[in-house]
DNA sequence: CCGGTTCATCAAACCGGTTTTACCGTGAAC
DNA sequence: GTTCACGGTAAAACCGGTTTGATGAACCGG
């Protein structure tokens, strides 16, 4: 025998299904006595309704979709996402809401995941790592599906937003580098064609002044490392590096300490993200905490606000801390230090 | 108007909706040309077939769930559910199949979740973290919901369970200490009603002999740094410490050199779970990797396998992998070491 | 040439809820 | 004393698919 139905538990309290779907939502009065034989006879049947059944009634799924086209790899080792789900979830789970996640790699993938969640496994969904330009956002237009961005989008577009701010916390380290006299500050940024990857090596840009010791990066720890090396050749190289996330500092300070030099001694170094081992790492290493759960938190209820019907909007999550730690602590190097090239021939 | 229905298509191509279903299953014969007109004419519609009308219809979900009881701040900080999830990700894409994920805090709240999974939300079920008495197992019995359990559950069961041998890396690592000198090695556990936190423990009061240095901490930076204070000031102090994640070993060996101790000088430090930073700090972290990917990914084709009807098994996956590093070589240092307190007081 | 298959399709039932419409009884209003 | 409003419940339609039973046409051996 399968689960009770509505049905059985209709019949057991003596009225018909509407009844028994009214007594619960409300939207139709049901006195107090029959209300109390209802549940009484839910109770003893233990039934539970059929979150299908109601999916397709309702034209609800009472589900929120996230796909996500990161590489496992790129996940297994990325400080963000765990934190953001919890901050989704922590709003999801007072709505009875649940969480649906795909992990795609290619167009494709991503286009059918997208289609899957507008067939009605979500009412609605959360993008991460914005494009500048992103195929996403018309895509999802067209499929009519209700979305919160994450990031800033300047392109037009109707879907509510949740922003942070990562330039503040960027000219901040320039600031705070600068002040402790380092004057040739590099960056290694994530992938360019990201909206927040962009917009932090933007702000480093105009900090700095040029883009002479820019280079686009990948998140891994492997362009981490390899980018490192690229500018410690340069015959006249940076004193301080900041890198746009904690997996690449810490690579990039690995290397570093390979070739005899001391950080910060020799290179300050700092990341973004706040990795939670990184306050942890000798030296402990200057990074951005950025609150991926608050962001989450704000995600998530920003659409179910969309999805209650509310106009859609454009907040900013101010939530970027920066935490000075020992590799950016004391004075910079002599301005032409030691040639690299002496030291590792 | 909304989106088209299954309905539309068959009235585009001139059939009945019934021969438009048994065209994309294949459950009935149809004839090539009239296959054709049905998917020109879905094609030229772009119809999805509405997920939840199939789900409703063909009593699955098409989904697997998963559901977490983990604090969020401590997920935060977990090397294993990103990997994990990627791995289980990796199988049901190409299944058509999503993952809800459900994050919740509190028994009652767990129950709420997994029969909301039972009514409809997902076909089965991954279970974590599993306890060596726990009550999601009869729990689960009681729902009739398939599921697969992660970690050796020793009560009788009838569920697929994905096993993983954590006493031999245990085994291995005390070897390896024993090896070097060390004589007085200590262990911080996870909470010990985790099965694999038990396991891990069991193991290394086997292969100590005793469990007079096993100190129970609960994952937690917290904890770690907790503990290792309370060992290091005991009056025979340890000169190793194996830590049950790598959280709690980084905390704990950062507490050590706070106190003036060197790794692996002083005190040799080994975690477990191998964080994708440990290897990059200095010294570099020993730890053990358990491929959570592929955990993810034999859990999920064993939940598959069940779903499709295939009896319960139990499968173990050799997947730990001794990563030997900085933290713990060297020799053991001097049997009596100065004592702690003279450095501190 | 006929009864029995097989193939292709249609019509209808079904999945388990929600929502709309209709109906009945009762108390208030006139 | 009829009318009206309204609270409470039943009946039925609906959501958009899948599945089953029935039907007609083509096929086939005897």
């Amino acid at each position: 025998m399968g689960r009770p139905t509505i049905d059985d538990v209709a019949r057991a309290a003596g009225v018909t299904k509407a009844t028994v779907s009214h007594a619960y939502s409300g939207k139709r009065p049901i006195s107090a006595t029959t209300k109390a034989r209802i549940f009484a006879a839910a109770e003893r049947l233990d039934w539970v309704p059929s979150s299908r059944a109601r999916a397709l009634a309702a034209r609800r799924a009472n589900a929120v979709g996230v796909v996500l086209s990161r590489d496992p790899a790129i996940l297994a080792s990325d400080a963000f996402f765990p934190a953001f789900i919890s901050g989704v979830e922590s709003v999801l789970a007072g709505h009875e809401i649940a969480l649906v996640l795909q992990m795609v790699t290619g167009r494709t993938a991503e286009e059918r995941a997208y289609r899957a969640m507008a067939s009605g496994r979500a009412d609605g969904v959360i993008v991460l790592d914005l494009h500048r330009v992103d195929w996403r956002v018309p895509y999802l237009r067209d499929l009519r599906l209700p979305a919160v961005l994450l990031g800033a989008y300047d392109a037009e577009n109707s879907f509510s937003t949740v922003r942070t701010d990562d330039a503040t916390p960027v000219r901040e380290l320039v600031a705070h580098l600068r002040a402790l006299g380092h004057t040739r500050i590099a960056h290694v940024s994530g992938p360019l064609d990201y909206v927040h990857s962009h917009a932090r090596a933007a702000a480093y840009v105009e900090s700095v002044g040029g883009d002479e010791l820019l280079r686009e990066g990948d998140f891994t720890a492997g362009s981490g490392r390899a980018l490192t090396a690229e500018l410690l050749g340069l015959p006249d190289r940076p004193t301080a590096v900041l890198y746009a996330n904690d997996t690449m500092a810490i690579a990039g300070y690995s290397y570093a300490r390979s070739r005899g030099l001391e950080v910060p001694a020799d290179l300050a170094v700092a990341g973004f993200d706040d990795d939670h081992l990184s306050a942890h790492l000798s030296p402990a290493l200057t990074s951005v905490s950025s609150d991926p759960f608050r962001r989450g938190k704000v995600a998530a209820e920003r659409l179910l606000a969309d999805l209650a019907g509310e106009p859609a909007e454009s907040v900013t999550v101010d939530c970027t801390v920066l935490r000075l730690r020992a590799s950016t602590a004391g004075p910079a190097p002599e301005a032409h230090p030691t040639p690299l090239e002496e030291e590792l021939s």
